[in-house]
This record gives C-alpha cells, sequence and structure tokens, in this order.
DNA sequence: CGGGGTTCCTGGCCGC
DNA sequence: TGCGGCCAGGAACCCC
C-alpha cells in the first residue's frame, strides 16, 4: 500500500529517467480509471513531482498526467518477460523515445491515472483539498494541532483523510501514533500530543523513504525492487506482540473501518 | 460542509 | 486436496 515514502522513492527514480524523454506510443486498459493515459501519445515528459501519494508527470504541452497507486499500483521500468506470457496486470504502459517502456501495474485496480491541465484537479478532490506536505517548514506544530482541533473525527481517521497532513496512510499512521504514545482512537489531543504526533509522522515518513519505503507484499520501486522499511516496523502488523517500548501486548482492533494497532498501555 | 457508510477489486490465507 | 468465505484498504461517491 504505497504511501508518500513509496511514492517519494518511485519518484526520485522516475525524475532521473523521465524529463525529456518522449511518448512514442502509449495504451491502457478500457476502465476510465486508466483510460486517460493513453493520451499522452506524442508528449514530452518534463519534471516529476508528488504531492502527498499523488505522482505528478509533468507534460511540455502543459498537462499533468497524475498517477496514484491506490492499494497495489507500481509504477517504473518493470521487469517484463519476453518469452513469457504479457503480465495481465499491467494497467496502462507509455513507449519512451529511447525504446524503453513505463508501465502502470495495478493488480486490485484501486489505483488511478488522470490527464488534466496543470493544477485543474477538480476531478480528484482528494488532491484538490489536499493538506500541506509533511516536511514543509510551514506546516508548524501550532497548525497541525489547530487542524486536529477542527474536526470532530478521530485523530487517526482525520490524519489519514488528507486534509491535515498529506501522503500518510496506515502503516505509517499506526507507527507515527505508536511513537508519539497518542491513542489512534481519540478525538481530542493536547498541544504537546500534537507536537509529539507531528515529530513522529515525520520521523517515520523519513525514515520510511531512507529504507526505500515498505514492502509487506505488493509494494516495488520504480525499478521493481523492494523496499527494506518493513523489518523496522514496530506496531504495524505487529497485534498480540509485545510491545518494544513497555513489553505489554500490543491490540488489534478496527477503528472506522481500518486495521490498527496500538498499545493499551503507551497510548492514552 | 463534514462525518460516516458503501463500493470498487482480486490474490492470499484460513478452515473444513 | 479443493474450495467457499473472508480480508486488506485509499479514495470516489452518496447520503444525511
Amino acid at each position: 500500500m504505497p504511501e508518500l515514502p513509496e511514492v517519494e522513492t518511485i519518484r526520485r527514480r522516475l525524475a532521473e529517467e523521465l524529463p525529456g524523454r518522449s511518448v512514442r506510443s502509449c495504451g491502457a486498459h478500457a476502465s476510465e480509471k486508466f483510460r486517460p493515459a493513453a493520451t499522452v501519445r506524442g508528449a514530452r515528459f518534463a519534471a516529476v513531482r508528488r504531492r502527498g501519494k499523488y505522482l505528478l508527470v509533468e507534460l511540455h504541452d502543459g498537462r499533468d498526467l497524475v498517477v496514484h497507486l491506490g492499494m497495489t499500483g507500481s509504477l517504473g521500468f518493470l521487469p517484463t518477460g519476453d518469452t513469457v506470457p504479457a503480465d495481465p496486470y499491467v494497467r496502462a504502459w507509455w513507449e519512451l523515445d529511447d525504446g524503453r517502456t513505463l508501465r502502470f501495474r495495478d493488480v486490485r485496480r484501486f489505483g488511478r491515472l488522470a490527464v488534466v491541465e496543470r493544477g485543474a484537479y477538480d476531478g480528484l478532490p482528494t488532491l484538490a483539498a489536499l493538506g500541506p506536505e509533511p516536511f514543509d517548514e510551514e506546516l508548524t506544530a501550532a497548525g497541525f494541532h489547530a487542524a486536529l482541533r477542527g474536526t470532530r473525527a478521530r485523530l487517526k481517521t482525520a490524519v489519514l483523510g488528507q486534509r491535515v497532513i498529506a501522503g500518510v496512510g496506515n502503516i505509517y499512521a499506526d507507527e507515527a501514533f505508536w511513537r508519539a504514545g497518542v491513542n489512534p482512537a481519540a478525538r481530542r489531543l493536547g498541544r504537546p500530543g500534537a507536537e509529539r504526533l507531528l515529530d513522529a509522522l515525520r520521523a517515520v515518513l523519513q525514515e520510511g523513504i531512507e529504507h526505500g519505503g515498505t514492502t509487506l507484499r505488493d509494494y516495488r520501486d520504480a525499478d521493481g525492487g523492494s523496499g527494506t522499511n518493513q523489518h523496522r516496523l514496530d506496531c504495524y502488523g505487529r497485534g498480540g506482540l509485545p510491545c518494544r517500548r513497555c513489553g505489554g501486548t500490543l491490540r488489534r482492533r478496527v477503528l472506522d473501518g481500518r486495521s490498527t494497532v496500538s498499545c493499551p498501555t503507551c497510548q492514552r
């Protein structure tokens, strides 16, 4: 499940390869979620940017190819077999003018591709209303605290909502709440807790980037490789196992429809 | 307008 | 062994 660190890992690789390359030919799955990818034939790639979990591949004609990887999406110069049957999960492809082919692969089809005039994100409401980037220095503890006070949702649900802060998904949310000692089910948070939570979010996201992302099952980088951050998780996926801080037993439950692991002792 | 529920998808896993 | 049933979960969408 690609979150900010996984998308950023892919972005950095594509930013080395795509600018200046043009699309010789392309194609896409018939679904409306992928079909727009086939409208960029002849276009030339410019900068590769990221907002939250969205990749924004700029085109020289003023449009953006917007990519959301969903649950199982991967994007890059993925391994292919010339002698084996075609990969049935490639939902879109772009043959470049250097002969290589960029591919979007997505088993569960929760991903999405769009081509829009730069900045015209009205068809992508989450992107249009996206909150601040975690590493934006204009995002302060005071601002983060105020944003959390502005919603009545559970803290974890608010953090996952992309409006308070961009790019956080279920894995890094559980890690950050655990590290900050904040109860994800709570609806209110004091100023010190908000400060700890923002610091923890930044830390776990930064570490995720440094370790090439978290590969639990599906995530692959732009070259088809795995990340290594899965070996460093303290909380996500560890329900029933001992808390590495207090030794108590981590609890797994479903909060607002999302699997959540937390420590009943450390996270009040 | 915001909170909450539903839906989209399919491989992997569990239990009998 | 084979198979039905269930689970994962981000964001669009709908309703109140």
